[in-house]
DNA sequence: ATATTTGCAAATAATTTGCACGTAA
DNA sequence: TTACGTGCAAATTATTTGCAAATAT
């Protein structure tokens, strides 16, 4: 098996930069619209399909938003995702959890659950917009 | 304000019968399809029309998938939804979680992050799947 | 009797794809 | 040079909508 090649071209890193800038959930066509704005000139296939590529390595996590759409955003590919979503200005924050592990205990004890992953999001104010 | 009447429909009960006789996540068109191999004819307009109602009213939780599409299940409204979905089966079952309590406590404290609602899913194997 | 729901077909909206041309290596 | 990426326009897919006919109350 060969490895395909990777390049690096601009709308790679005008979209990567855009991900880089924001940490908050973007749909492909926000992240277009941002390039747009700021003079970039990308389509937006190349948006959804580079996207698609970063998920695939497991740089960006993926998740619906309330209507449906696709969204998108830059996440340690390391960590389990807890994400703590503000519902007011959209930023997320990784929320560290050691309480998880023995969660994942109780839930085989109780249901004879065997635990391959999770995900978690937690709605409401950050700090800032408190 | 006056409220809409809620008619009791043949097409209503049979979507109602689906969704109680399956406890995972259907998507509308797979919907349509087990009512069309039961012989019962229901548009897929209608089945959307009535998902969407029944998620309205708290009565269904609705989640995209991996693909992205929409499913629907039924769930009691009054709990919160901490659901333990099955990879193999797709059976999902609530989990009972006293722990998530303390933990919004704990996600305020270090996060100074307000909770107002969250999401959980596990994903794993159920006890006949194992 | 009349407000509500349904089916159908057409309309939308998000996402994907084919392909000729451009670009990174 | 050549494998890989991009833009564009057309295709696909899920979902929604308008409206006349059917149904529940």
């Amino acid at each position: 098996m060969r490895a395909r090649a990777d390049y690096v071209t601009r709308p790679r890193e005008w979209i990567a930069s855009i991900l880089e800038r924001e940490p908050r959930f973007l749909s492909a066509a926000e992240i277009h619209q941002r390039l747009k704005r700021s003079g970039a000139r990308v389509s937006l296939s190349t948006v959804y399909r580079t996207l698609d590529r970063l998920q695939e390595k497991g740089e960006v996590t993926a998740r619906a938003d309330a209507q449906g759409e696709a969204t998108y955003m830059l996440c340690e590919p390391t960590r389990h995702h807890h994400h703590a979503i503000c519902g007011k200005c959209g930023r997320v924050e990784d929320v560290a959890c050691a309480a998880i592990e023995q969660f994942a205990e109780s839930l085989r004890a109780l249901h004879g659950f065997e635990l391959n992953a999770h995900a978690m999001e937690f709605f409401g104010r950050c700090r800032a917009c408190r």
